[in-house]
DNA sequence: TAAATTTGCGCAAACGTTCCCGTTTTCTTT
DNA sequence: AAAGAAAACGGGAACGTTTGCGCAAATTTA
C-alpha cells in the first residue's frame, strides 16, 4: 500500500517555480516576493501540501519528537506523566514516542539504543527497578542527546531531573500516623537502589526518630523484584505478625505496594484501621472510595510530565551546550482518610 | 546540541569501499562476499553504526512507526490497551507514536493531519466523544494508510475493527441484576453517538424485554460532554430520587461514569447495595477493594491492543491492497461482587 | 581455447528538503 | 547616464540510504 502525497516539486511544476524558490515562499522569506508567496502557499493549501518529515528531519537532523522510557505505561502514575508530557509536546509541536522497560535493565538498555539511534530530538526517562548505574544514560547525553530524568533519578547524574520531595511526602505521612498514636509503623518499599525509596525511607527514619522511635530494619519489606510484590507482602506480613510486637500500622512506598497490601490485608481479612492502619503512595483521585477510604501521598504526576517536558525542550532547543542543570522539586500532598485513623 | 553519529559513508572510507558496497554488505547481500561481508559487519558494529532512520525512511517511504489515536492515555482502560500496542510492537521492530483527542472531534481532526503527514506507517484509532461521522477516517485510508479502528468503532466504516461484544457484556450484567430481584434498573451512558453505547444499550434493553420490563428513556442518563460526568449524574440522581418509583439499581456504561456514579453516591451517603444496586464496567483489577466490592465488567483492555497491532501490521505489510476487512470480537467478563448483591 | 556465465564491486540517481551560491532584472545613487 | 545595490528567483549540492545498471575479473561451459 502506498501513501502518494504532494511534495514541494509538484507545486514547482503548477507553478513554474523552482523547488527552492517555493521552499522559500512557504517559509515566508524575505527575498520572495509578495504575490510569489500568495501564490505558493495557495497552492500548497489546495493541494493539502504537508512537509515530509522525514525529509525535514534528514537535513535539519531534527525529528520533532521526544521519547519516553518508563518502567509501566499502565501505571496510572506514569500514565498521568505521559499525558502530562503529551499536553506540553503537543503545543509545541513535538511527537512523543514511547518505550517501555517492564522493569527489566535489560531492555532499558535496548530501548535506550532503539531509541536513541537518532529517531528522536530528546529523552525523558525513569528508570527500572534493577537500574542501578547509569553510564549507558551518560554515554548517550554524552554524544549528544539532551535528556531530562523524573520520578526515579539519581544524584550523579549530571542532568536536569524533576522528582518529588519524596522526604516530605513520608515525613508527612509518618508523622501523621504517630499523631494518630501508632507505635509501631512498618514500611513497604520498593528496590532500595531507587532515588525513590532511599528518600521515602529517610523521611521515614527522620519522622520516627524525631519521637525517639528507632525503627529496626527487620520492619522494612523491599519488594525487589517485579511482579513478585503479591506473594512477598504476603510471606512478609505472616511473618510480621507472628513477631511478638507485630506492627498496628503500615506505610507502602509505592502505589502497587498500596494496593497490594490492602488486597492481602483484605484476604486475610484484617480489619483497616481497627486492626492495622494503612498509608500509603496512591496516585488515583478515588481513593475515598476504598474500604476503607485510603489515606494516600499523592504525587503530581500530570505536572510533573509538564516540567519535565518544560526542561527538556529547553535544552533541545539551546543554542550552546548546557552544562547548568536544575533539579526540579515537586511537593507531595498528603490526603487523610479513614485507612489512617486509629480508633480508640 | 548536535549529535554525531557514524553513516555508511565512515565505514566506506575506513574500509576503502563503496557506499553500495557497504550498504549491501549489511544487508547480506549475496552478490558481496563472505570476507567483505564479514570486514563490513566487524566494522559496523565497531564503528557502533545505526542506520539513520530517517534516511531509510525517505528511501523506503516507512517508518517503521505506529500511530495512536485515543482519547485519554491516563484512562486506565486506554493505557491498558496501549500496553498491549507496546508489547506486538516492539517485537516486531515498530515505534509507538501517541497522540490525545480529549473527546475533541476538532482535536481529533488537527492530530490525525499531525499523524498522517507520513511520519507513521499505520494507525491505531478509538473515535472521541464527539465524531459522529468518518470521513476524515476514510480519506486518509483512501490514500494509503493503514488504519484498525478499537474499542470505540463504527460499522459504516470499511476498515479493520477490534472491539468488545458490548451487547453481551451488558446483557449480561442486567441478566444478574435482574436475578437478583432488581426491577428498575436505571442506565447512565455516554455519548449516544458512539458505537459502545448503543451496543450497550441495546444489550441492556434487549435483557429487560426478555423479562417483559419496558425500559423507559427517561430513566437514561446520557452524558455527552466530557468533564461534566459528576454534575450530570448528581443532576440526574436527583431528579430520578424524587420520581414514584425511584430506581433500586444503576447500570454504569463506562469506566468513568462506574466510578462518578459511585462518588456520587458515597457523596449523599446512599448505601450501596442496600438502598441502591451497582453495576458498571470499569477496568481496574482492585474493584474488590471498593466500599463495597464493585460488580464489573472487564474487557480485556491488553489482548485488545494486542489483536489490533497485530491486524495494523498484518495491513502494513501486506503486499496488495486489502480489501476484505475483519472485525475482530473480544468478550467480556462479569465480576460478580457485593454492589450488586441485592439484600432481602 | 574462445565464449558464456557468474561473482564482486562501483557509479550514480533517487527519496523530499534546505540553503549556499549564482544570475537576471529593476531600482537607487551620484 | 553609468555604476552600484537591491530584489526576486533558479541551479545544484547535500543530508544518509537504497538500488538498477554497468563493468571487470574469475569461473564455468561448450
Amino acid at each position: 500500500m502506498k501513501f502518494e502525497a504532494t511534495t514541494i516539486k509538484d507545486i514547482a511544476k503548477v507553478l513554474q517555480l523552482s523547488t527552492s524558490t517555493v521552499s522559500r515562499a512557504l517559509k515566508d522569506s524575505h527575498e520572495i516576493s509578495k504575490e510569489t508567496k500568495k501564490r505558493v502557499q495557495d497552492c500548497a493549501a489546495a493541494m493539502h501540501y504537508k512537509p515530509n518529515p522525514m525529509a525535514v528531519g534528514l537535513k535539519s537532523r531534527k525529528t520533532r519528537s521526544i521519547g519516553i522510557l518508563v518502567s509501566e505505561i499502565a501505571n496510572p502514575f506514569f500514565s498521568q506523566v505521559i499525558d502530562g508530557i503529551e499536553s506540553i509536546a503537543h503545543n509545541k509541536g513535538y511527537h512523543i514516542v514511547i518505550a517501555q522497560t517492564r522493569e527489566s535493565f535489560d531492555r532499558e538498555l535496548a530501548d535506550l539504543q532503539f531509541l536513541a539511534s537518532r529517531s528522536i530530538d530528546g529523552l525523558l526517562v525513569s528508570v527500572s527497578l534493577e537500574t542501578k548505574e547509569f553510564s549507558h544514560f551518560r554515554q548517550f547525553q554524552n554524544k549528544g542527546l539532551p535528556t531530562v530524568f523524573f520520578d526515579r533519578t539519581s544524584d550523579d547524574i549530571d542532568s536536569h531531573a524533576v522528582m518529588l520531595d519524596n522526604f516530605k511526602g513520608t515525613y508527612d505521612a509518618t508523622c501523621h500516623l504517630l499523631e494518630q498514636g501508632y507505635k509501631n509503623i512498618a514500611a513497604i518499599c520498593s528496590s532500595p537502589f531507587l532515588s525513590t525509596t532511599t528518600e521515602r525511607l529517610s523521611g521515614y527514619h527522620k519522622a520516627l526518630e524525631e519521637k525517639g522511635i528507632k525503627s529496626n530494619a527487620e520492619d522494612h519489606l523491599y519488594c525487589t523484584l517485579p511482579g513478585q510484590e503479591t506473594k512477598n507482602i504476603e510471606n512478609w506480613l505472616e511473618k510480621m505478625l507472628a513477631t511478638t510486637a507485630p506492627p498496628d500500622a503500615i506505610l507502602c512506598m509505592t502505589d502497587k505496594l498500596t494496593i497490594e497490601c490492602m488486597r492481602t490485608l483484605k484476604r486475610r481479612a484484617i480489619k483497616v484501621p481497627d486492626e492495622i492502619g494503612v498509608a500509603g503512595f496512591l496516585n488515583m483521585d478515588f481513593a475515598e472510595l476504598f474500604d476503607p477510604p485510603l489515606t494516600v501521598i499523592k504525587q503530581p504526576a500530570f505536572e510533573m510530565g509538564k516540567v519535565a517536558t518544560e526542561l527538556l525542550l529547553q535544552l533541545i532547543e539551546s543554542k550552546r551546550p548546557v552544562v547548568q542543570f536544575e533539579k526540579k522539586m515537586l511537593f507531595p500532598e498528603l490526603v487523610i482518610r479513614a485507612s489512617s485513623k486509629k480508633l480508640y
